[in-house]
DNA sequence: TTAAATTGATTACAGGTGTAATCTTTAACT
DNA sequence: AGTTAAAGATTACACCTGTAATCAATTTAA
């Protein structure tokens, strides 16, 4: 079962997930582009660590926030969650929509080659086992 | 600015999109599997054509729903916001996690680099211009 | 023609989310 | 030691969503 975060809870991941820890003005002042008040920010932190996703350590009166979740699994269940749910499990129509529409760099496209090959040879070689 | 349906209503959507126009018994009928009584889901026909993405004709004393937007444009305007919001847009991570998280079978590699090829053909016949 | 059944429309309601304001506690300054 | 200011905790509130039940209109059956 997957941890729900909402969208505005995510932009406070990704600043904690860039730099931890962080007090809660810290982690507003790096949210600035988002116009939100401190208020908001603090409610937002509050329902990460209710949900348990971000953790905390008291220094003096404040609290130093970080991530008690990594980025990676965060990502690879939100990913398998949007494939799921938009796409119904359809990986080659996913792809197929990400390429085609998002007009890839040469760079995106040779990094995805190189992926596609490394993912070739793992595959080769533990199927062989 | 994108449209906004819930997932719930998306999975009405899908079922459109599969046959259309279908009365709101023939929408229950084939969403069966998600065990919604009849009233919910006529909840989220209502919910839809009020948001403008489901139109219907009158049939008698029944309604025909047909979608009012094309899939295609959906799926894309869902990547897009999920590519931005999840991944800050950062399309080759997208892909890595997508690639590194799934194990693609050999069918999906495959068909994954004709998708790359044909894009990069694509690039270099228009740059060329 | 009256009653029943069907269909869409309206209303309901709890939990999540965006967006804060107010309350409470306690560290810190005087 | 007492007062204050800042930090977190609690409360607020409207809108969205999941999940229906009830209302109203109208078709159909008796």
């Amino acid at each position: 079962m997957t941890i729900r975060v909402s969208e505005a809870e995510k932009s406070v991941m990704d600043v904690l997930w860039q730099e931890s820890p962080l007090s809660s003005l810290e982690v507003v002042e790096k949210l600035q582009s988002q116009e939100w008040s401190e208020k908001t920010v603090k409610t937002f932190l509050n329902r990460l660590v209710k949900k348990g996703v971000v953790s905390f350590e008291k220094d003096g009166r404040r609290y130093l926030y970080s991530p008690a979740i990594e980025r990676e699994e965060f990502l690879a269940d939100e990913s398998e969650g949007f494939l799921d749910k938009v796409f119904k499990g359809n990986m080659k129509e996913l792809l197929a929509t990400f390429v085609e529409n998002k007009q890839l760099s040469q760079n995106e496209l040779d990094y995805l080659k190189g992926l596609l090959d490394d993912n070739k040879s793992d595959r080769e070689s533990s199927d062989v086992k």
